[in-house]
DNA sequence: TATGAATGAGATTTCATTCAT
DNA sequence: AATGAATGAAATCTCATTCAT
């Protein structure tokens, strides 16, 4: 419509991942915006035309990662709606493994932002819901499991918290010591074990 | 004794322990040296006077807390040896539940504390002792039940990990989210998935 | 030509100015970066634009000062080759005599980069410089004045050192005290004493 | 008197040596009173019942430094009197290389005193007495000199003053750069320089 | 006398934000 | 739209001085 392309997205876009980019190597705090624009190539005062203040920028930052994260499951799900359940799962915990080898870098800003959902109403609500969606996502796959069979008749909700739990643990431990295990191999023994649990008892060898 | 005693140590932790309770509410950045100083009823300079500066007194604060955690876990694992071990473990689930109420003011401080180990290598060795200890103590568990014929031949260090991570994990999204589940039902049910798992597959009905 | 011309050492010379004024007045360590920057018209964070922390300023300011010494004692020594050598170190000691007295404010700032000589290895290294430059000049006067005949063969280095140290010690007497002798009647006989050990003794009446 | 002698001269004095021993190595700002206090092998507490504040040690130091030089001047002339005027100035130059020799470290304290004597009312008038003691027993030397026909008839005053500024100038110069030159052999030249020129002219040769 | 823990005023320095260009 | 010089509020940290013991 307008004859030059509207760049303000576009420059939103550059700006975030000069943030992601300087907040995963410095945290929220000692981040200066002055060390934001320059990594985007930009002047101090751009990024205030772009972003009311450091404050906003954290704010979209934490629901562009978050929102990107929710993308990467449903896609996933989408994909897979055919297989058996369990081989989803581990399909799925092999993906979530291959991302977490690529997004290491990027998770004290993910720990940063749980330490501020303890203070600001705004994240935490932003994460409560990303959170509720991958439980329930979680929770149809369990279900579906049950209804055919391949799951004894478990707790939906509460398996779905499980496996949850375990992949942000999981990620958790190995943010901290990399060296402490392989990363993908462990991923799947635990789930392993999980569905180990969940399979129904053979009635007889 | 002597005329005046040693207020040192009495200091030391007085002063932690205003620390802890300032870093959970504002968390480190927000948090003022005079805010500490004010919540442990002394003069800014008196802070001083015990800490070299605010980075000594987050890196005490860290090893307090986890020290205390650790100090916990020993002393449960020491009071429990002789019963079963999926018993052992469900007490310790419990255990780890009732803590956990107690001290979700306190997990925003662990988050950041996780965060910073990215960037701190101080920071990140003492979390890695401490993660190593706590698998440690858990493997050795998991050891006692295979020895004991409890659970099937897993692997003890891996089974170790994917119980830690449990752990972590829903403390995480439980923080994240206190309305999404009853936490203590939770955590039960979560562990006892983990132990159907582990189970001997009975040979016949 | 740009739309907006450098004004950066347009700024720094606007700060180092300020700085000399303030220094004079009050000290290094009385005078506040606050009071620079009142007296420069900018804002105390400008200063910092400018210059690293207020011992940098204090470094700048060294340099700048003793520099525009030397280049004073240069354009004089340039400007009066053709004279007679004594007739040149009277001229001299007149012109030192008259940026005395315009000087005479500044003078505890030269006090006080002579203390912090004894301190700071680049402070020292500077001043040592700045002497050895003067002395050499002297010195090759004082060696032009020999061959020509107007001197008896002295130490041309130590004669030097002596009409060095003369115009500093008549610099540190007439700073402590005002009022104990008129400066430039002063100076100039003191120099006059000199030379007239310099001048060849008459062979006959 | 009193059973137990007056520690009270005998404390003041401790602290008076350990603050020159501070205050000579890192300069009066940079020196703290506790470091005085634990130079001196006392508390913080005990200085300040002995002396107001830290100004009034530092006055006091003042005092004590150049009455000690002022003693020195008077013994020495005292132990010369009857020797030749220009032998005398030339013993006396010799004690004063020697002094300096030893207290070259503590330059840097009258370099402050001579900065402070801009600022403050009290050091000035103090330096001012001291300095006019000063070149009041030199300008008797230098009349005995004249009355007894080794020196010219010349203005004893303004001789006074230049052998003063020349003393003053080469310990400067030498505290700057101790390697430019060597202190008792250039102390003695340039006395000789000036004695040079002080001496009658010879009527014939 | 002597101590040394405690104070708190005040200094330097940083950096998010603004705004004239 | 974009710049980057300038601001100034606010934070950390220091240290002369006090005072209960």
């Amino acid at each position: 419509m307008s004859p030059r392309p509207d760049v303000s997205e576009e420059r939103k876009q550059q700006i975030l991942e000069a943030a992601i980019a300087v907040f995963a190597r410095l945290g929220f705090h000692a981040s200066r915006m002055d060390d934001i624009a320059t990594q985007a190539g930009l002047s101090k005062g751009a990024l205030y035309l772009y972003y009311k203040n450091k404050d906003a920028l954290i704010v979209a930052l934490l629901k562009y990662f978050f929102t990107q994260e929710m993308k990467h499951l449903r896609a996933f799900v989408e994909a897979n709606r055919d297989e058996a359940v369990a081989e989803q799962l581990l399909l799925l915990t092999r993906q979530f493994s291959a991302t977490m080898q690529s997004m290491i870098d990027l998770m004290p800003i993910s720990f940063e932002f749980y330490a501020l959902a303890g203070r600001d109403g705004e994240i935490r609500q932003f994460l409560q819901e990303y959170f509720q969606e991958y439980r329930r996502d979680l929770a149809r796959l369990i279900e579906r499991g049950i209804e055919r069979g391949e799951f004894q008749p478990v707790d939906a909700q509460a398996t779905a918290v499980t496996i949850a739990a375990l992949y942000e643990g999981l990620a958790l431990l190995h943010f901290v010591d990399m060296q402490a295990f392989q990363w993908a191999a462990q991923a799947e023994t635990s789930i392993q074990l999980l569905l180990a649990g969940l399979r129904p008892i053979p009635l007889h060898k």
